[in-house]
DNA sequence: TTACATATTTGTAATTATTATAAATTTGCA
DNA sequence: TGCAAATTTATAATAATTACAAATATGTAA
């Protein structure tokens, strides 16, 4: 463990973030637990391990951590914002049955001619709904 | 506009939803406003037209279109729900600095091997954010 | 046309996620 | 050790959405 968090300490710094206890934690679990997690659920995890924690320093965490592109907020339902610490381009599966959300690996789509032009594009997303292989045979 | 207006009546019809005032006028004004409106954008035109609207109203006739495809849901970000008219696959830009949503014509993005076999699609969605020419020209 | 059952709309209250705020705590440094 | 700045925390405020039940509108059978 020791190793890690030192791995994790050194990631946040990089990124221009000072590592403190709740962040490293924060950081740690969604390195580990690639569910897409909410603030929610991150808190609910994590308040065992640091039992003050508060959900506000969550979502100041994650507010910091996308500032600072060591996260993503994926936003496929209203209502459910999640996280993604894998930062490369990837598109997402949502099953409409189970509530699954996954990743999936796509070619990276091409914007066709003249749309190029007409803005500087920072970020981009691809997400897919259906239902699930798991779903559809049951 | 009484022509359109029986044409809005028919697309409710084959889409087997129910014509009444409120889901005519709501529709039109999708159809006639491609700003990718919010809840409460379509609630503020449409109350001067209809000023016994209900904001509940707005919400159920957007939940019952989606469900029948008529309009999609655009969930780009957290706290900002919009609505697309239009439902053929295509993309949307948002400038993070003037807000403004706009469509962007991509060629659709093809999954990678594997993952094709692992569920049924039924939506598509990609988007992009980033700064407009316009907000980069001042 | 009238009466009635059903569908739709409406207004209000309840719920929930998020943000604002200020006090408490922690951290790093002189 | 003492202090200033940063961070965390708890609480309150805000705002979007949903639940619910009453009111209204609609369509059909007599």
């Amino acid at each position: 463990m020791g190793s890690s968090t030192e791995n994790f300490i050194q990631i946040l710094k990089n990124a221009g973030v000072k590592p403190s206890i709740q962040r490293i934690k924060i950081y740690d679990f969604l390195w580990n637990n690639r569910t897409h997690p909410t603030i929610d659920s991150i808190f609910q995890v994590l308040v065992n391990e640091i039992p003050t924690l508060s959900k506000t320093t969550v979502y100041n965490t994650m507010k910091l951590f996308m500032e600072h592109q060591l996260v993503r907020m994926v936003t496929i339902d209203e209502s459910e914002v999640r996280f993604d610490v894998v930062t490369q381009f990837h598109g997402h599966f949502k099953c409409e049955v189970c509530g699954k959300l996954m990743d999936v690996e796509i070619e990276n789509p091409v914007l066709v001619n003249q749309a190029k032009l007409d803005f500087e594009v920072s970020e981009a997303h691809y997400y897919l709904k259906g239902i699930c292989n798991e779903c559809n045979n049951n």
